[in-house]
This record gives structure tokens, sequence and C-alpha cells, in this order.
RNA sequence: UGAGCAGAAUAAACGGUCGCGUGCCUUGCUCCAAAGGGCAUGGCAUGAGGAAAGUCCGAGCAUCGCAGGGCAGGAUAACGGCUAACGGCCGCCGAGGGUGACCUUAGGGAAAGUGCAACAGAGAUAUACCGCCUGUUCCUUCGGGAGCGGGUAAGGGUGGAAAGGCGAGGUAAGAGCUCACCGGCUGCUGUGGAGACAUGGCAGUCCUGUAAACCCUAUCCGAUGCAACAUCGUGGUGGAACAUAUGCGGUUGCCCGCCGCGUUCCGUGGAGAUGGCUGGAGCUGUGCAGCAAUGUACAGUCGAGAUAGAUGACCGUUCACGACAGAACUCGGCUUACAGUUCUGCUCAUCUU
RNA sequence: GGAGAAGUACUCAAGUGGUGACGAGGCUCCCCUGCUAAGGGAGUAGGCUGGCUAAACACUGGCGCGAGGGUUCAAAUCCCUCCUUCUCCG
């Protein structure tokens, strides 16, 4: 995981929740929050909603796939926070990645 | 051929590109007196399960407690064995179910004591309501009826359960009151078995159920859990020693002004880091002992160790088109979830020879 | 990951083996009022599945206290296995 910062602290996620913008589409919702410094680093949340431990570890690596795909293009500070919901399941990283680049496109992280 | 029973194995496969965790190695940069470390690139190896789940039992391991004994509390319960241990497993006995292969079984003690048994019913652990038989008094249409007293457990509706069952004798009517057969229990005893037990004999006896109610008997159990625990230890803060205000640091390069106080040691505190962390009652194969669980000898072998938590994406080929489901200190079991496929042994029915 | 607690009607809840599962709020209907509110009275395991009926109401049998088994004559209650919800341990 050297490759992408992550977030821990629970501070972090509040901060992207309560004071980020947000973007949702049926299998995915986006939290972007802009910082002064600090280069990007994401966080992936899969609830207990989703399902078992099985269904809720596939949504995070099809989210960090897609997620994946998108890096090279991003920049700027940020903090994003993605949020699993319960079609993610049966989607394939392609249909993420598709909706996180219109995500990001509107918050403007892209390019 | 159809239906079924028991056990075991497996849990889609192969190839290509990109990506992730861990270990080892190479190269480059860098920190350092050195040992060694950090970052980046590349290569090789390896990378979830039969239940990893539920956390229901049993252990290892760790910390705390503990002279020894007892009480309380909890768990288990035919018998013999296996095991580090177990409430698990194997074998076997009893009971129940199935035509059968086979399956199920918390299966000690109610004759140590206490409690409970609603409703119904005359009566619930001992009973006389109706009935049956009989003594006596009165009445009588001479058939019998009424009152008072006694005997009786055959028959009666109720109930989960009504005092062993059924037949015969017996009797005023009846009754294990007596007898034969069957059944239960207790004592003594023969045979078989390691034992539970099985199968006989003799004598006595006829007793409600409930211990997953209290209890009795036998055996076992200290508490807490890897977020345990060990090591290092930030900021803050207490004390001592040394130094000291004409000092040092910050605020603007200098002056004034303003603000703060240094170093070492011992505590307190416990952010965080590292260890614990995977080689073990291990796995595979063969031989031997044993009906088996299992034990043992030899040979081979090392198969995750993360710390917001690693297995994914895309493409191609094939098929039966893929169920339940993701390690978190580690083992032995149990329980629960589960698409299918394969193999072995066996039973029943039908048909053919 | 570990340790514990609870589940009863729409809601809150009582019920430690025994008729038909107590009660409060809420809801429905009625009374009171010119109309409401307040007050008073009645009903409220309301569901599922059978019987009765042409059909409905009423009556009645069975199931139903998170789910499924077991012990018992009898289980919300006792025992076992699951499910769901909540709390604590950094």
């Amino acid at each position: 995981m050297a490759k992408y910062a992550v977030i821990k602290q629970n501070y972090e996620f509040r901060r992207a929740y309560h004071r980020g913008k947000s973007y949702v589409s049926p299998y995915l919702v986006t939290y972007c929050f802009k910082k002064k410094y600090g280069g990007i680093k994401i966080g992936i949340t899969s609830g207990k909603k989703i399902g078992k431990a099985v269904a809720r570890n596939r949504t995070r690596r099809v989210i960090r796939e897609a997620y994946r795909s998108l890096y090279p293009q991003l920049q700027g500070n940020w903090d994003l926070v993605f949020v699993a919901r319960t079609a993610t399941v049966y989607k394939k990283s392609t249909e993420i990645a598709v909706v996180m680049r219109k995500h990001l496109k509107e918050a403007g992280v892209l390019r």
C-alpha cells in the first residue's frame, strides 16, 4: 500500500463526510474533501450492510482496482472516500471505473 | 433396472498481460564511526477453508492468585477403551424406530428425604359418590321402599396416571384372599462375558409420575484472556543535583520593549513502536499392533503471517456454467451453512438366467 | 478479535411449569358537546389454517411469546442448537 496513501484516522473520515462534496450513483458514493497539502489520500468503506466478509472484501478489491486504473490522471491535494453500496457486489471493476471517472471529473480531481 | 443406507475424496481447470502481501537476492540513491537501516527499480519463491463461521466444550501459552483442608457454585453421568485433555471419538450393552442395510438415544439414583401434579373427577397416594352385599328400625299395595350402621374395590363417567394383567377357584357381595400363566421389583444363586449385561433357578413381594424440580452418589473444575503479556518509550508533569539572570532562546538584520527558561539523574505518565507470530500433540507415504478410535517405527517434507488488514481486473480455450463462504496467537473436537461430481461397501423390490 | 446481555400485540412492558397470556399508552366504536379537546363506557394475539354458511358476521378446532428440536400429562417459563439486536474491552 505504499503506492497510494490511505486514510486511517476516524476524524479524517468524519471530515470528508461532513465537509466534503458527495456524488451518488446506484453502486458507488464518493466524498471529496479538498486540502491545502498532503497529496491524495483515499479510504474505502464497506459496511455490514453490504453482506458478509467475502462480499465486503470483494467490494473493496473492485473499488481499489478501479481507483488504480484512474490513479495516474489525478492531481491536487484531496481526501477521497468511496462508499460501497449493496449493488456493488455484482459489478465489475470496469463499470465502477466509469462511474468513478464521472464523479472525480465533476469534483475537479481529474486531470 | 428402480428405491435407499453408510463411509471417503473433491470444492472448475489451463494460458497470457497489469496489480497486491511476505521472504530471499541484484542494482541505484541515502543515513551511519561501524554493525546495520531507509527509499526506489528488477528477478525468484510463496500466498485462505472444509467449514477459515458460531464461540459451544477441551488444552497449549501468558499474567495474577495460591501452606493445607472444607463449604458454596458449575459441568458430566450404562460399561470398556483411545487421548495432552474433553461434555469429543471408537467399540459394546440396554431402550426406541425401520421389511432391511442402518439410524436415534442427557441412558446413574424415585426402596434416603422434601416439593409439585392445574382443570376434570366420588377419590391423586390415599378415597366409599353411584353401585353390589348385609344387620337393624319403620312403612307396605308383600313386588319392595325409606332411615341408621357395617362390609366391599368386581362395574361406572373423569384424567397423562385410579393401585400389577388375564383366567379359574372362592365368597353374603367381593378382594393376590388362593392357584396357573405372563410382567415388574428386592434378596440369594448357577452359566457365559474384561465389564455393562444376557440367560436360568429358588424365596419374598405387587410399590403413580416427575431429578433438562430441590436433592443424593461418583468424577472433574483457581481467575482472566494475545485488545493476554514482555521490551523500548514521545509530549506533559513531580523531586534532587549542577549551572545561573550583565545569561540563553524566540519575536524582524540591529537597539529598546515583550514572552519563555537550561543540562543530568530518579519517578509519574503511556501517544506510539517492536516482540508475542507461527516448526507444530505438524503434514504425506509405507510397515507393524489393534474389530476400531488410536499408537508406534522408518522415509520424505516445510505449506499465509497481515495490522484499516494482502488473491483482484482484463482477454482467450474447455466443461457439468461454479454452492456455502475469507486466516488475525495456535491446536483437538462439536454445532451450523453448502451447487454439484466421483469412488467404495451394503440393503430392499422387480426382471432375466 | 475477545467478553457479556436481551428478544412477549403498533409501542412500553408484567408473567420462574397449570384454565382462556396481566396491565398501561395507542387504535376502533359509542356516550357527552352546536363542533372539537378533555372525560366516561365497550372492544383490542387483531395473524395463519380448518369446520359451520350460498357468502359474510358470530361460533368453534388447531398453530402462534425470535426460529427449530427435546424433557414433562402439560413449556413464554426447564435443557440444547441456530437467528437478530444491543453493550463493554484499543
